[in-house]
DNA sequence: GCGACAG
DNA sequence: ATCTTGTCGC
């Protein structure tokens, strides 16, 4: 038996966990790969049912000019940690994992919905993500976690940066005239700039991503498909 | 000790 | 996240 490396390591408590991510966080890039062409940009998300232990995870490729799908994968895999403010990676990551490894085709960047730095010890979902899957990645949340920003502009397009402990950790980013922002934070092999520059990108319509719009939308197929009996891949 | 707290 | 119906506003 080999030793898992930390970066998979999910039999662990919430006190390693803590850890866990203090030693992980050493590992973060926070600058794009030099020359980082993004053609396939892909969305991550799992759906989880109110009294069952079942995850449903699953990953939605698109074409970043067309925002068109090109790809996707799902997956099934039994919840083993609980929801702690924090600690979000160790309970979802190891269904969404499951689903790329289904995934044949590879984007050049994912974004998860969650944390990236906004977090407490700068290592949300999608830093923790894109450590394990070795891809440059961003984390786009609907609130916020830690961290606190002044008012921003009323025009889609407008930000304010997000400040915890007196470092910026993110930005929030309206993607929609009239509407909340949206909490946008680097993960891995990625900068703040082109984060924010990522999203608005795949945001031209409504307030979240069309990426994770259609992962969100996949993983609850996949769960409600499941209660009726049907078997998906 | 009290309040906050991604999904 | 999930549980749920109608309702206010552009």
């Amino acid at each position: 038996m080999e030793l898992q490396p930390e970066v998979s390591r999910w039999d662990v408590t919430p006190s390693e966990a803590v850890e866990l991510q203090r030693r992980l966080r050493e590992q973060l890039v926070l600058r794009p790969p030099p020359g980082l062409k993004v053609e396939r940009i892909a969305g991550a998300d799992i759906s989880t049912e109110k009294g069952k232990d079942t995850g449903f995870g699953g990953f939605v490729v698109l074409d970043v000019e067309t925002l068109a799908p090109v790809a996707q994968s799902g997956a099934a895999v039994t919840l083993h940690f609980p929801y702690v403010p924090g600690l979000l990676s160790f309970r979802e990551l190891p269904i969404v994992a499951a689903a790329w490894e289904r995934l044949t085709v590879r984007p050049d960047v994912v974004i998860f919905d969650g944390q990236g730095t906004a977090h407490p010890r700068r290592m949300g979902i999608a830093c923790h993500g894109g450590l394990l899957f070795g891809v440059p990645s961003i984390g786009c949340a609907k609130s916020l976690l830690v961290g606190t920003h002044g008012p921003l502009g009323e025009a889609r397009g407008s930000t304010a940066p997000l400040t915890h402990r007196g470092e910026v950790v993110g930005m929030a980013v309206r993607t929609r005239k009239g509407v909340q922002p949206v909490y946008v934070s680097p993960g891995h092999l990625m900068d703040l700039p082109t984060a924010v520059e990522l999203v608005l990108k795949v945001s031209p319509k409504y307030r979240e991503p069309e990426t994770t719009r259609h992962a969100h939308r996949l993983v609850n197929a996949l769960r409600r498909a499941d209660g009726e009996g049907a078997e998906l891949e």
